[in-house]
DNA sequence: TTAGGGTTAG
């Protein structure tokens, strides 16, 4: 059957055809590795031989005929099989009927790329249904072996088989000379198969083949020539050169758009094979050979190994996987990628150059705009007015999508080389728009507050302007789908939050409030710290704190804030020696929000008129990573320090400024409205400033004569009271929030939501989204280690992270007494397992399921899962359910999180195989059970399509395996069901060791990653799954109306506890401390105001076994500083 | 054949 063509090294005896191409001993048969090989008895009339390749004896010659002024020649191939021969005509046009003059009988030869023509001789000959043309119009590859090698190539080859490990099979050229090639022979030069070698990027010369790994440093989407082809560039670098300022431009070239490179982000890895390397303008450049074929694979590490291809016959080695892997790595950990902007429909603001990934709902080709349209939507509410257009022709199914969809779609213009693109697209595709842009059209509009804007495709690929369309089956367009499914409920949602603040707004809150929400409506969004990513370019409006002067380094430093805080960590100039002005009571305030950003050069004349209080708009501000990139040779920077700086670099180009603007400035209105909102909760400003250490021995000068709106009150150093006396004189605002006391926690970016009671809360129709301030009754796990699993980003399985400590539990040992002692204090490092020891067996048990455990999970699963159920009715369901929702009533139920797959499973593990109220009870599951330490869960074994209509405690099995452990297996568990299951003392089980994979400490990301044992449970074939870290757990809430439980979960509760990334909590002794302080500190056991909450809460429904349940969760919501950072 | 990138660089 067909095979691959691979690595020989008899190839110097081959001889590309045309002759004139090739010599003896630069012969580049390396065309042909990678290729399929077909057989002649495969071959059919509408066949291809594109990326396939025959490989024949020439049998007959029949010699050159002229017809008219061009040579044809008519010649008969073999192809000896191992049962019989068969043959197939081929007629040669032009150069390839002369060339065929040095081919003899006997001789071999390759043939890619050829035309296949149905026969026009096989009725009589019966030859072969097909014939073979070589013409310059399909311009074939040929490469053939002569039967008389000279004795120079004979020296060359041998000298060749010297340079190389497996030369045991490689036969001579006498061995073939003088008769024909029999199959045998042609075998064992095939058997001997070697790995492609890739050339690292700084040994890459002119060559007409050389196969390279790289990472995308930049492309362009494949686009339309002039000429009759697509075009895409592709520019890649590797560790083996200054990736900063170089890198291998390969420009390729094709007719058909789908056998182009399936590069989609820079940070992609791309593998060539025979990519040929020219030299144009002094620059090396690759460009496509023939046999080119190309490799995509996402650039992340966490990525499947599933790479983009145009072919299907691709073969991935090891040596493949590691390097793909190392190249993962390394770009991560130099971290010179730049990522493209993308941004959804909802964050765009006009003239803005951003990519968009979405979906197309109808294309018009209509001339009357001169381009083509699309219309496309992302599931976000773009908040600029743009322009539309109704020229599309739909049907009614058509038509009534667009009416769905509603306001949520915008219109697309697409200009120039990109509309034949356009064109193509059909509604239902999804595409990705690279530098589109937000045009607002010019001196038309100049001046406008809120100018229309129209989103634009200009013609050209400038900074790799394009488009691609999406394979449906890509994770970002599964992502989007998910998306879109819910897209239009959450754009009503969205509505709903403006009218419930404007309606809380009529109810009479402050007045400066109600005019800053009226206004801020309709502002376009705005740019803030916390949207910053590293490498971007961006216009920001903020609130100065502190300033300073470093005329050594030509530099006017300004602290600023903007109520928002910064995803990356940004670089803190030092201050130390400097004279630095500042507003300490503002600087208190903004503590970790405030960011530091450098004014060069031409700016610091600007940037001395600045004082703290000012509003400022920095233009064109950039944020590089810091420290700056790594050059050729350096010494790269420690994981996890790669940083942000902010700079406004020197000179005017794209508008760089710094401008002092006025208060009263519409552009200050969402800021101040931020800020004023962080200012009116956390009073109580000091008169020492809290130092982060970086300043540290600077020199201050107070400049508290000006308060954080950027006014003047008029005097010199004022005490706290007194500007707390002014503010209310000035601002009127209300003595509700003036008397606020510090809370725990602050909300932030969603200043528009109103707060509520809880018992109004429980009240409002969802999905909506509150704000409540309460305190924390109490929490679960109740064990704070528990906070923290693994879940698979793929399929939602979700495993604890027990495993590394083996921590046994006493017998007796009860789920209060050890969450207790695990909560408020550190847990005492235990002995580990014994290795053969009962407990050591039963979890080997569960961890690696074979056939005997599987025997052993069946022989008890019929009792214990029977009496689980009977057991955990009702408990489960109260548990889930002990908030008085309307729907409460009617029947006792679980809810289900809206984030989670309804595919998602888990597996648990119970540190008493009791649930707490049942072992204050002193019940136990059954009599077998009661002596049990802890229960260990198996992975379930049904990954998805539960019924709807089955509970949790229908979902859930108890399985007794031995005296001290017990299986629980749950299918189609979401996040709010794993907290249930903890309440009644089930812990998430670890994953099998199978699937742990330690990284040795010398890589640039030591320790233990996981693969998910549902998607990898097989880790020999190669896919890889990592899991991650996430949050996961619930807080009581309660305020004088009601009580509340909330979930908070992944990067939510990461923002919550104020960016303490999750870890294995059971391994991280300082971690887990800090996080049961911080539990310690806001559980209320008091009426101190301290320990207050304020929270924003996202509620939504959950339909699920027929009934609606309330589901709420923490967003938006972050601990006061003080709290985390002990 | 076609097309063959490009704000600072702290």
């Amino acid at each position: 059957m067909d095979q691959l063509f691979s690595k020989r090294k008899l190839e110097k005896c081959y001889i590309k055809m045309p002759f004139t191409l090739m010599k003896p001993d630069v012969c580049n048969i390396q065309a042909l590795f990678g290729l399929q090989q077909i057989q002649l008895k495969h071959l059919k009339p509408d066949d291809s031989l594109i990326n396939r390749f025959l490989k024949l004896t020439l049998y007959k010659d029949w010699g050159v005929k002229w017809v008219g002024t061009t040579p044809r020649r008519k010649i008969v191939f073999l192809e000896s099989g191992p049962l019989s021969d068969q043959k197939i005509n081929a007629y040669c046009i032009g150069q390839y009927a002369k060339d065929f003059s040095a081919v003899n009988v006997g001789d071999v030869v390759f043939v890619a790329n050829a035309t296949i023509q149905k026969s026009s001789t096989f009725s009589k000959d019966m030859i072969h249904p097909c014939q073979l043309v070589f013409s310059s119009e399909s311009n074939p590859d040929i490469w053939s072996m002569p039967k008389n090698i000279s004795a120079s190539a004979s020296t060359t080859a041998t000298t060749h088989d010297k340079n190389t490990t497996a030369g045991n099979a490689a036969p001579t050229p006498a061995t073939l000379n003088g008769g024909t090639v029999n199959q045998n022979q042609q075998s064992a030069l095939f058997k001997d198969l070697y790995n492609y070698r890739y050339t690292p990027l700084k040994d890459v010369k002119v060559t007409r083949g050389v196969d390279v790994y790289g990472v995308v440093k930049f492309f362009k989407p494949p686009y339309k020539t002039s000429g009759a082809d697509y075009c895409t560039m592709i520019t890649i670098v590797d560790p083996s050169i200054d990736a900063q300022v170089s890198g291998l431009k390969c420009l390729i070239f094709n007719s058909d758009l789908n056998a182009m490179p399936k590069v989609l982000d820079v940070g992609n890895i791309v593998r060539f094979h025979r990519l040929k390397v020219i030299v144009f303008r002094d620059e090396l450049q690759g460009q496509k050979s023939p046999g080119f074929s190309c490799l995509v694979f996402d650039g992340s590490p966490e990525a499947p190994m599933e790479p983009r291809s145009t072919t299907t016959n691709y073969t991935i080695s090891e040596l493949d996987k590691e390097k793909v892997k190392e190249l993962r790595t390394w770009s991560k950990e130099s971290g010179f990628l730049s990522e493209r902007l993308k941004l959804t429909l909802s964050m765009v603001t006009e003239g803005q150059h951003f990519d968009l990934i979405c979906q197309v709902i109808a294309v018009s080709a209509s001339s009357q705009h001169g381009c083509v349209n699309l219309k496309v939507w992302d599931g976000t509410k773009c908040k600029l007015s743009s322009f539309h257009i109704d020229t599309y022709q739909l049907d009614e199914e058509r038509q009534a999508e667009v009416d769905r969809v509603g306001a949520l779609a915008v219109d697309i213009f697409v200009n120039g080389q990109h509309e034949e693109f356009a064109k193509s697209v059909s509604p239902g595709d999804f595409v990705r728009f690279y530098n589109l842009y937000t045009s607002t059209g010019g001196s038309q509009q100049q001046g406008k507050v809120n100018p229309k804007v129209m989103f634009v495709l200009l013609d050209g690929t400038l900074y790799g302007r394009g488009m691609v369309r999406l394979n449906r089956n890509s994770a970002e367009v599964r992502a989007l789908m998910r998306k879109l499914e819910t897209a239009v409920e959450d754009a009503l949602l969205a509505e709903a939050e403006v009218e419930t603040d404007e309606t809380a707004q009529s109810e009479g809150p402050p007045s400066h409030l109600q005019q800053v929400v009226s206004v801020e409506v309709h502002d376009p969004p705005v740019m803030t710290l916390s949207k910053v990513r590293a490498s971007q370019y961006f216009d920001l409006t903020c609130q100065v704190i502190k300033t300073v002067e470093m005329s050594d380094i030509s530099c006017v430093c300004i602290n600023v804030w903007d109520g928002t805080k910064m995803n990356l960590p940004c670089r803190k100039m030092d201050c130390t020696n400097y004279s630095v002005s500042m507003i300490p009571g503002l600087a208190e305030t903004a503590g970790p929000m405030a960011e530091d950003i450098c004014l060069y050069d031409n700016h610091m004349e600007n940037g001395r008129k600045i004082k703290p209080g000012n509003f400022v708009k920095v233009t064109n501000l950039h944020a590089p990573r810091y420290p700056p990139l790594p050059r050729k040779g350096a010494v790269l920077p420690p994981m996890g320090s790669t940083k942000v700086e902010l700079v406004l670099h020197k000179g005017v180009t794209f508008g760089k400024n710094v401008q002092v603007i006025s208060p009263d400035s519409p552009l200050v209105v969402p800021l101040k409205r931020r800020l004023d909102a962080l200012l009116g909760k956390i009073p109580g400003e000091r008169t020492t400033p809290s130092d982060g250490g970086n300043e540290a021995g600077a020199k201050v000068r107070n400049e508290s004569s000006k308060d954080s709106t950027g006014k003047d009150d008029g005097g010199g150093p004022s005490r706290n009271e007194d500007k707390e006396a002014n503010r209310k004189k000035r601002d009127g605002v209300s003595e509700e929030l003036r008397c606020m006391q510090r809370f725990a926690s602050f909300t932030v970016n969603c200043e528009r939501i109103k707060f509520v009671s809880i018992s109004e809360a429980k009240g409002i129709q969802l999905p909506n989204k509150f704000r409540i301030k309460a305190k924390v009754t109490s929490f679960v796990p109740a064990d704070v280690r528990d906070f923290v699993h693994v879940r698979c980003p793929a399929c939602n399985h979700r495993c604890g992270l027990s495993f590394l400590t083996d921590f046994p539990v006493k017998k007796n040992h009860t789920i209060d007494e050890g969450n207790k002692s695990s909560r408020r204090h550190p847990p005492r490092r235990r002995k580990l397992r014994p290795p053969g020891s009962k407990v050591e067996e039963s979890a080997r048990a569960s961890e690696e399921p074979g056939p005997r455990s599987s025997m052993r999970i069946k022989a008890r699963q019929q009792r214990m899962s029977q009496q689980a159920v009977e057991a955990n009715e009702g408990k489960f369901t109260e548990a889930a359910t002990n908030e008085k929702s309307p729907t409460k009533s009617t029947k006792r139920k679980q809810a289900e999180d809206s984030q989670e797959s309804p595919a998602s499973g888990m597996t648990l593990r119970s540190s008493t195989g009791r649930s707490p109220k049942r072992a204050r009870r002193g019940e136990s599951l059954s009599d077998s059970q009661s002596s049990n330490d802890y229960v260990t869960a198996s992975q379930s074994s049904s990954q998805s399509s539960q019924p709807e209509t089955q509970t949790l405690h229908q979902r859930l099995k108890v399985i007794q395996l031995e005296g001290k452990y017990g299986t629980v297996e749950v299918n189609n568990v979401s996040a709010r069901d794993v907290i249930t299951l903890c309440k009644n003392g089930l812990k998430l089980s670890q994953p099998p060791r199978a699937c742990l994979k330690y990284v040795p400490l010398s890589s640039p990301e030591p320790g233990i990653k996981l693969l998910c044992p549902r998607c990898c449970p097989d880790t020999s074939n190669g896919r890889k799954i990592l899991m991650n870290y996430e949050y996961l757990f619930k807080l009581n809430l309660q305020d004088n109306s009601d009580s509340i439980e909330v979930i908070v979960q992944g990067d939510q509760a990461t923002k919550f506890l104020n960016g303490l990334e999750p870890d294995n909590l059971y391994k991280d002794e300082s971690q887990r401390n800090r996080l049961a302080r911080i539990m310690e500190v806001i559980e209320s056991k008091t009426d101190s105001d301290q320990s207050s909450l304020e929270c924003c809460i996202k509620g939504h429904t959950m339909v699920r076994h027929k009934e609606s349940h309330r589901i709420y969760q923490l967003v938006d919501t972050l601990l006061s500083s003080d709290l985390t950072e002990v």
